[in-house]
Order: structure tokens, then sequence, then C-alpha cells
DNA sequence: TATGAATGAGTGTTCATTCAT
DNA sequence: AATGAATGAACACTCATTCAT
């Protein structure tokens, strides 16, 4: 079970052909890592349902976990960019409109894609001891961190490293745990609107922006746009 | 590689060298699973580990999913006793009371046993779908579940399942993630405040009590006891 | 002979049943290479040959390198074994008597087992570099230093350490050439006794062809070219 | 792992860029193995080293083994070119003259290429099963047999075959073992005069250190018991 | 009750070689 | 002449599990 130090990549394809070859491969590791599971998958079988064989694969990735955390960064980076981008949109709301939007925003996200966000969720806390550098979680705080050093005059916290810490994980285990034991939660107004309360309420200044808890992310925004 | 569906326990041990060989087993499992993980974790190794012989593991535990169910079992319970304990002594104090001492408390638990709990939050969800039950969580749920209802008129949130959800993800996720990749925050005193500012504020009642964000657990049990 | 500390064993079998496993893998083993050479060899093939499965296999021996060795060793210790009473006999005769005497046991231990020698002279030098200390190389040298410094007043060689590594080497290449190329030799009368030639003119005290053993090339050259 | 019986070239390269391009592949081809070992040496690394492509290799090579043979047989005809010429030098020499002379050469050489020298050595052996006929071993035998041959009257075997397997085998095994574990052996002074007086005490004629050469190892065991 | 020898399907990975471009 | 994508048989090795003793 040899197993080298290198990062996701081996060679880079030169040919269209290979490029389509590469693909293959990591959807069809997706595909059986979504349904089977990180040990359950192996790369034999990744190669057999992407229809090619074993050497290919080796010869783009160095080794499995390679190529799972080539998918994982391929989705990952993928998220990482909408999200930015909403986060972009939101540039020059105040709180208020921006948490539900943001919320909002991330879970249409989860709905998305499920199944690759959950996985990645589970599986890069036990793919990064081995040596990976957890990029995705890096800049998911900065982006959130820029997002909160521009409204300083609108939050409580103090130290917003941990502020981002809280909201960052919070969020995200919420929504993997939707996505895991409640899927109707992604899917009703409740859950959103719960997870306003959540956040605000912890981000608010005093007087909380709570006084009229509000039913819905619509409902808010509204308030906040007037 | 054959698979039981069956529970966590093949047979119960009658005499005491059995139940002696039984927590021997479990314990040198637990040890090898905290230093290894689940998968580097053999059941051949945890037998050598334990001084027994493979084939007295397999006399008690049906094979490698069950003996870490019981594992976790056993360490779940374990915690839930205390966690239930830590309630019960709450049961008449107010919402600002219990649950800064209840947030307190978890953390205390934390930073007692913090590579078996990590070992169970992050176990627990990859053991289940192969036919577990999560009674850990159920029960932990139901605990909870208690606690609010018994507090409907100090509380905002009228779904009380979601409430639950809400707070029990957000709560081990939180001092799960900073067990793994913070744990100074274990040990300071402006993480259990935010925590607490982060429950209250989704909790209470509006107008929300954070006028004055309170600097410690101490500051807010304060405000809450007037 | 001492069995040095081996990292050629893995598990040391216990049960009767476990001893023959351990024998039937080290002689299909040694067939094998001696038939296929060790590239060739593959360890599910030996377990093949052995009538056991490839995980007795890797019960007793941690890896092919060391399943191999085992088998070297054994072969290494018994020759050595053998190669030493042949000496210890030999104690008191003259060198005269006792040379000829030693080739002549050397050549008809290879006749014994050609194969198993020649793979071992072939393959230990290819094994030495993973982290094996040629323990047999140095016990033969050990032997035969200790057979040298009993006949001091006998020898020429001043340097008893040279002396016994071109005595070692030179006999071991000869018999392991002679055994591949010319089998003939092994069983011809003319081949011992120009081996023992060659070694009682080197080790002779004069009158020598070079009764006054040059210092350097040069100095032999004056004396031939009177 | 298709292998065809062909010898170690498959095309002549007719163009000069095609001449630079087998160049390449050899050197780096020399420079792998004697860095790597023969099995830990792939075809594909060689043609990464050599900075051409996997497929220019096989159109001028036809396997793994054609190659290397040509690599073996570049270093030893080089080899067997200045060896020959220092002979040829010698041709009027008398043997107490040309032997040291010899020695020395083959010491020099040694210390040129030494790696190069064992692969050459260590790999033939093991290649030479495969259908190779080996060149090298032939022309040398029948250099060193001229050699002998235009000195019958200055030395004692009348054997000339076997005298050439010894002394050949001798010498090779010496300088290769001294290469390999006894650097300084190389470089000192003794080294070179203990060869001499093995190979001139075993060629030269009486008075011989065994004033009767035995016919049998019971002759001279006869003669040392009086 | 306990032992530990035995199993073998299955894993991740390599590498000599081919052939379409 | 040169490229490099593709192949897949084969390898060393693991480990959950069984069962004769």
């Amino acid at each position: 079970m040899p197993r080298s130090s290198s990062p996701s990549r081996r060679k880079q394809p030169r040919q269209q052909r290979a490029q389509a070859t590469c693909d293959a491969i990591l959807t069809a590791a997706a595909r059986l890592l979504v349904r089977d599971g990180y040990e359950a998958t192996s790369t034999n079988r990744i190669a057999e349902e992407a229809g090619v064989s074993i050497g290919s694969l080796y010869q783009y990735y160095p080794n499995k976990e390679g190529l799972v955390l080539a998918v994982l960064e391929q989705h990952g980076s993928r998220w990482l960019t909408e999200f930015d981008a909403g986060l972009k949109e939101l540039a020059p709301a105040p709180l208020g409109v921006a948490v539900p939007s943001i919320i909002h925003h991330i879970l249409t996200l989860k709905r998305l894609h499920p199944q690759l966000d959950s996985l990645r969720y589970a599986l890069l806390p036990v793919l990064r001891p081995l040596g990976h550098v957890d990029t995705f979680e890096q800049q998911l705080f900065r982006l959130v961190r820029v997002f909160l050093a521009a409204r300083l005059d609108e939050i409580r916290p103090r130290e917003l490293d941990m502020a981002v810490f809280i909201i960052v994980h919070t969020l995200e285990a919420l929504c993997h745990a939707a996505g895991v034991d409640r899927p109707d939660y992604l899917t009703n107004d409740a859950f959103p609107n719960e997870l306003c309360v959540l956040v605000l309420g912890y981000l608010s200044l005093s007087p909380a922006p709570l006084g009229h808890p509000p039913r819905k992310a619509a409902a808010t925004r509204r308030k906040y746009e007037q």
C-alpha cells in the first residue's frame, strides 16, 4: 500500500483525449464516493466505472487519496466560487439583509449538490491529517472574515477570528446535518429563518434585530431594504 | 468480509474472567481507535493489544463494527449520564442561568475525554448507515427537548424539534471543531461566552437579552439571576 | 551457529501445524527461487506451491525479502555448520594438508546443493543493501581468519584480513562460476588440484617464485627484466 | 509483459538526430541503472531522464532487457578495447613483468568506472539466462588465452582453458569485491601486490610452492603427513 | 472458555509495452 | 521520426473472520 506524499495531480494531460480521460475518472470517482463512501470505493472500481484502465487512472492521479482530494478540490473550489460571487453581490448590503441572503444562497447550493457537499464535509477532515493543507476551509474563513471586517460597526463580536470560527462551523454543521437527517429542512421556510435568527442574534449589536422575529427571509429583507 | 447485521454484543460473559476479557478488549479498542483511526485499527491488532486471542474477541463481539459501536456506546452512555446529571441539577434554573452552566459543563466533559469524544462525533455518522440506530443522538435530543419543553414560556422558538436540532448540532460541531482545530478555545473564557450569546440569542424571547454583551459566564449568570 | 535476531521472521509458530506450514513455505520458496530467480518468484506463487494461503505466508514472514532472507539464512547457516565442522577436524593439520582437504570439502558441499548455493552467492549481495547485515560472509571471514591465525608461522601474508578477503572471495567465485558455467570442473580431479596450487601458492612461505615479495609492481618488473 | 527474443537493437538510427536520441537513452539508462539497480529502473523513467518519449525508446530498443544489454555491451566493449590495448603493449614482456602490469591496469580501469563495472559484473549473469550469449566473457577469455598461449614455456598449467577460467574469474571477483566492500584496497599498494603473488604463484613454473604438483588431494595429503 | 493457525477475496499500485496521432 | 495516452496482467500485501484444537 505505497503512498507518496505528493499532491492530487501527477501529470498534466496534454491532449484532448487525455483531458476527457481525466474528467471521466473524476466523475466516476465522485459518483462512487457518494454512493459507497471512501473506504468502500476502490481505485480499480473507479477506473472500471470511468471506462478506462487502472493504469490510466494512475497516470493522472498519484494514488487514491490524491484522486479523492482532486474530486473534493474541484467541488470545493466550485462551491467557493459561487459562494464568493454571492458575497460580492451583497458587499454593500447591511448585515440584516446580507445574512438572510447568504443563508438562502448556502441552502440553495446545498440543494444543488447535497451528496458531494456532504462528502466534502465528512471527508476533508479525515484526509487532512494525511498531509493535506485544507485550502477550502482556509479560503472560506478568509471570505467570511472579510465580510465581517467590512461591518465592524454593525456587529458585536470583537474577536473576529472566533466569530468566523463560530459562524462557519455552525452553518456548515447545520446544513450538513439537515441534508443528511432532515432533508425537509432544506426546502421549508422555517429552517432558514431560524438560521437567520441564530446568526443575527449572535452577530448583532444591541438592541438586537430580533424585535420582531422575522418569519421569512423575504420579510427580513424587506424590513432592511426600506 | 462477512458482516452480520446484529448489534454490538454477541454473547454475555458469565464468568468474571470473561468480563475482564471483554473490558480489556474494549479498552484496547478505544486506545487504538483514538490513536490510529477506524480504518487503520484492525481486530487482530486490538486482540493483541488487549492480550487476548483473536478468537476471544469474536466470541464477545460479532464483528469489527459491533466492537467499535460497543466502544462508542460505552463512552456515549457515560457522557449522557453525566450530561443528564448536569441537566437535572439545573432543572429549576431559568434559561439564562442554565445555558451558561450547561455550556460550561459540556466544555468540561470535552476536556476530560477530548479524543474519545471526537471519535464518537466523527465515527457514529459513518457507522450509522451500516444499520445502526443512533441511540446516542436520539437520547441527547430527548434530553434537550425535555429541557426546552420545561421553559416554553422563556423561549422564542415554537418548533421545538427544530430548535433542538439546531442547538444540539451547533454545540456538538463547535465543541468538536474547537477540540480539533483550536484547543485553546476549550480553555479560555471568551469561547464559552460566545457560545452563550449564540444559544441565548437564538432561544430568547425578544427583546433580546443581549443589550450588554457579557464578558464572562459569571456576568451572564448574574444578569439572569436578578 | 547462533541465529541472528532476524528481520526475516514475523511470528514464531507455536503449534506443530504452524511449524509445518513455515517449513512448507520455506521449501517452496527455495524451489521457486532456484527455478525462476528472485524477481520472477512471487509470494502468491510461493504460497500456492507450498499449498498454503497467501495469508499464512505473511503470518510468518514480514515480506518477500524477509522470506527470501530466511531461505538464504537457513541454507547459509547449514553450510557454515558443515564447513565449520570440516575446519575443526583439520585444526591440527599443517597448511599443506588442510588446504586440499578444505577445498575438497567445499566442492563436495557445492555438489550437494549447487543451486541453493549459487542462489545465496548471487542474491545476498542484492538483498544486502536493503538493510541486511550479511552475517554469512562475516562468519565465514571469521572462521577463515581463525584458521589462518593459527598458522601464522606457515604462511607468508602478514595482513590477515586481506588474505582472508582474497582467499574467501577467490574460492567462492571459482566454485560458483564452476557450478554455473563448468559443472564438469566440480567432478574432475584437475580443478581441485589447481585450486590447491592457487591457494597454497598464495599462502605458502618461500621457496616461492617471488622470494622477495615486491612492494611495487616496479620491483617485480625489475626482477624479471634481468 | 511481452518479451521478444531479439537482441539489443531494434532499428538502426539513420539520421543524426536519431543517433543523438539513441545516445541519450543509453546514457540515461546507465545513470539510472547505476543509481537504482536493474529492477528499480523502469523504461518510462529512462525515457523521461533521457528527455525522449517512451515511444522513441521502443523504436530503438526491443525491450528493457535489450536496452540494458546495449548499455552493458557498450561499456564492456570499451573495457575490452582498453584491456586489449594494455595486453598488446605487453606482448613481448615476460610473465613476471606482464602480470603486475596487467593487474595494475585492471585496477586502474576499475577506478575509472567502478559503478558501471560492478553493474556489468553483477548484471550480465542475471541477464544471460534470458537468451543472451555472453560475448564479453568469451572475448575476455580469448584475450587471456592468447596471452597465456604465447608463454607456454613460462607457465606451469597445461590445461589452458582451466587456467584462463581460474585467472579471469579470480581477478574479476576480487576487483569487484574490493570495489564494493573495500574501496581502500583499490588505492593501496598491498592489494595489487597480493594479486600478483596470487596469480604468479599459480602460473609460475617451479620452484613452485608445491615441489611436485599433486595430482590429487590425496597425494598432497600424503606428502605433508610424512 | 480460550487459542491461534488458517483463510482468500480484495486492495492500491507498477510498469513493460502498444499504437493512434 | 517522434509523441504520449492507454493498456491490463501482475504484484506485494492486509485483514475481517472461521474453526479445529
